[in-house]
RNA sequence: CGGGGUGUAGCGCAGCUUGGUAGCGCGUCUCGUUCGGGACGAGAAGGUCGGAGGUUCGAAUCCUCUCACCCCGACCA
């Protein structure tokens, strides 16, 4: 049941949805749903094995839990909302409504919360391996994004975070368990800093298979080691200042209907990086605390501002705050006065409700590259207008002026922020002298080029990756929302402190594909190949390639090399370019010519070109030896 | 959820503008010739044209509704 086939399917675009798709690995069963076939589950069983394997010695123990699960479990950690429509949801016979579980982290915790109640029985790391199911806006790329995909999940529980038998210490062992595996797996891949996302907890690192083809944007430090991804990636120090000449006055031109950097751009004739991208955010109770100059009155706005050609990262506008955040209504915001699509940093004078957040890139008033003022146009906070000659100190002179006795008592700590500011060139608005409704932080997304946040003078590269695995401190998230907790050697009540660590198994197998193909089909590294050699019979008929065949893979078995034998009625074309699209590690050639010297043809899939002649009692040598690379 | 697109044989597609016998390539089956990088010839099987309704003497084709799927975006362990 190997089905090969000339083309891909038309819905397949990515390599490996098309190849997985041609070798006959896997069939579309649905959308975002797909069937293994014999090929593909055995390289699952491969990835699978060495997973358990590495949990294994990692101290973790397997267990399996329902994929079906009462409602009720996610309601209590409202992740049933968090999830939203990304959890299938079935209703039983009974009209009970349950979930098809996208993770485990309420099931596991309601277990343990049973099953454990002293601090002698911690720590504690279980793992299941187990067909997950999300209901993505959109699958994709077969099996890359899909909605029922094969996953590794691992909980662990402990006392304290520090120390034996803490959090970091099977975080770290965990982290040592997942390098391991996708060494062993001969995968190309980079450990990056990540976001937690809906999961929730403190720190995180993500997994990526290195692949041109990925979703995830990631930036590298080559000098320090230091990798993350876009979502969570800081930016080294970064000049700014708000003083500086004006390059002319302020001008305000018309831009009818054009709201996105690129339309006004044009228009304008000005390049985004010259243009103040400026973002509302809602920042609902965040700032209830916040200074104000309004008897009784918070901020609740947050207006982002970043260069044109950047992006803001709504994880650091929450960061700088120091609580959540989301991009604003565009109606509530529109009834509070910001003209959506138009708004400009000088929105924020004469408003209380408001803190300015600029990135530095866009706190600057003077190019120190041409040594002259900064050119900035931006929105002018009417519909249909932006200003050309924006400079910070003129537009928000008083906004900036504004001594606030409070602020400095205030003020918390900014990502990248430092002393030697000062000493940096056009450095003197110094961030002390700012008033509480404008700070000046880090807030976009890193790109290639910038920075790097850990070697001073070297910058980061981007490369792209497949997020194979993600590996999380939760802390007490899920154990407080159920209540679960044990006593302490002092008698005392404490939360149990988990982490949790995900590995997409069948996400390996594609992006495995994705990293190592070439056009005439997968290169499989040893260890996910779902057989390590294939012997292709020239003429199956025939008694004495059936007996070398025979003999040969009889003595690869011997070695506990698997083996996949084609003795098709088909012409050797056929065969060789089926042999390729499959990428199995080693073909051997059984063919009257080669056996004529007592030989088999030996050609690793790797190697270009025809492959050489091996003597037969030689041969399981040669494919024991490119196995073992 | 916004934008774009596609549903016709197992797979890949044409036919639709201008309504009139449902086609091509690959694959499958039979016979023959071939036989170390997706052979050639002859023949054969295989289709509710996504679904429902409508217009018409007549609908794959025109109209209305609907379903499914794909791509881009937004979103995302």
């Amino acid at each position: 049941m190997i089905p090969t086939a000339r083309e891909a399917p038309a819905d397949a675009e990515t390599p490996s949805h098309i190849l997985l798709s041609r070798a006959g690995f896997i069939r579309r069963t649905g959308a975002g749903m797909y069937s293994y076939l014999p090929l593909a589950w055995r390289s699952l069983m491969k990835i699978s094995q060495i997973v358990r394997e590495e949990m294994e010695a990692a101290g973790a123990s397997e267990l399996l839990m329902p994929a079906v699960i009462p409602i009720e479990l996610y309601k209590v950690t409202g992740r049933d909302e968090a999830y939203g429509e990304l959890l299938f949801r079935v209703h039983d016979r009974h009209g009970r409504e349950n979930a098809l579980g996208p993770t485990h982290e309420e099931v596991i915790t309601d277990i343990f919360q049973h099953a454990i109640n002293s601090y002698k029985q911690l720590p504690l790391t279980v793992y299941q391996i187990q067909t997950k199911f999300r209901d993505e806006f959109r699958p994709r790329a077969g099996l890359l994004r899909c909605r029922e995909f094969i996953m590794k999940d691992a909980y662990s529980f402990h006392l304290t975070v520090d120390g034996p038998g803490g959090l970091n210490e099977t975080y770290d062992a965990q982290y040592a368990a997942y390098v391991r595996v996708f060494e062993r797996l001969g995968l190309d891949f980079t450990v990056v800093d990540a976001e937690s996302g809906p999961i929730g907890g403190s720190a995180s690192h993500e997994f990526m298979v290195n692949a041109e083809s990925g979703e995830d944007k990631i930036l590298v430090c080559d000098s320090s080691g230091y990798a993350a991804n876009v979502e969570k990636c800081e930016i080294g120090e970064r000049a700014w200042s708000f003083e500086g000449e004006a390059l002319g006055d302020l001008a305000k031109v018309h831009t009818p209907g054009m709201a996105s950097i690129e339309d006004i751009g044009r228009f304008m004739k000005v390049k985004p990086a010259n243009m103040l991208k400026t973002m509302v955010f809602d920042a609902g109770e965040s700032l209830a605390d916040e200074p104000s100059v309004a008897p009784g009155g918070g901020q609740r706005w947050v207006v982002a501002v970043v260069r044109g050609n950047h992006d803001v990262n709504e994880s650091k506008v929450r960061d700088a705050i120091g609580g959540p955040v989301a991009l604003a209504d565009e109606k509530e915001a529109r009834a509070a006065g910001f003209a959506i699509g138009y708004v400009g940093p000088a929105v924020a004078v004469g408003r209380d409700d408001v803190l300015l957040l600029v990135d530095p890139d866009a706190a600057q008033s003077t190019d120190s590259a041409k040594g002259k003022a900064m050119f900035w146009a931006a929105g002018a906070n009417e519909a249909d207008h932006h200003v050309k000659f924006f400079n910070w100190q003129r537009e928000l002179g008083g906004l900036l002026d504004s001594s606030d006795q409070d602020a400095s008592a205030r003020r918390v700590d900014l990502p990248g922020a430092s002393a030697r500011r000062a000493d940096l060139p056009g450095a003197s608005a110094r961030r002390a002298d700012l008033p509480a409704r404008i700070r000046v932080a880090d807030i976009r997304n890193a790109n290639a080029g910038d920075p790097s946040p850990r070697a001073e003078g070297s910058i980061l590269r981007e490369q792209r990756g497949i997020e194979v695995g993600h590996i999380f401190k939760l802390g007490c998230k899920y154990s407080d929302a159920v209540g679960f907790g044990v006593l302490d050697q002092d008698q005392q009540r404490q939360s149990v402190i988990m982490g949790c660590y995900g590995l997409g198994v069948s996400r390996t197998l594609a992006a495995c594909v994705e990293m190592s193909h070439d056009e005439n089909g997968i290169i499989f590294p040893a260890a996910i190949a779902p057989y390590h050699v294939l012997i292709t019979l020239m003429k199956p008929d025939d008694p004495a390639q059936q007996e070398a065949c025979a003999r040969v893979s009889g003595e690869l078995a011997e070695q506990g090399i698997d083996v996949l034998i084609d003795d098709r009625e088909e012409r050797p074309g056929v065969k060789f370019k089926d042999a390729d699209l499959i990428g199995l590690p080693v073909r051997l050639t059984i063919g009257d010519k080669a056996l004529a010297e007592g030989a088999v043809e030996f050609k690793p899939r790797r190697s270009a070109g025809k492959g050489e002649l091996v003597p037969i009692d030689r041969v399981v040598a040669r494919c024991a030896d490119v196995l073992g690379d």
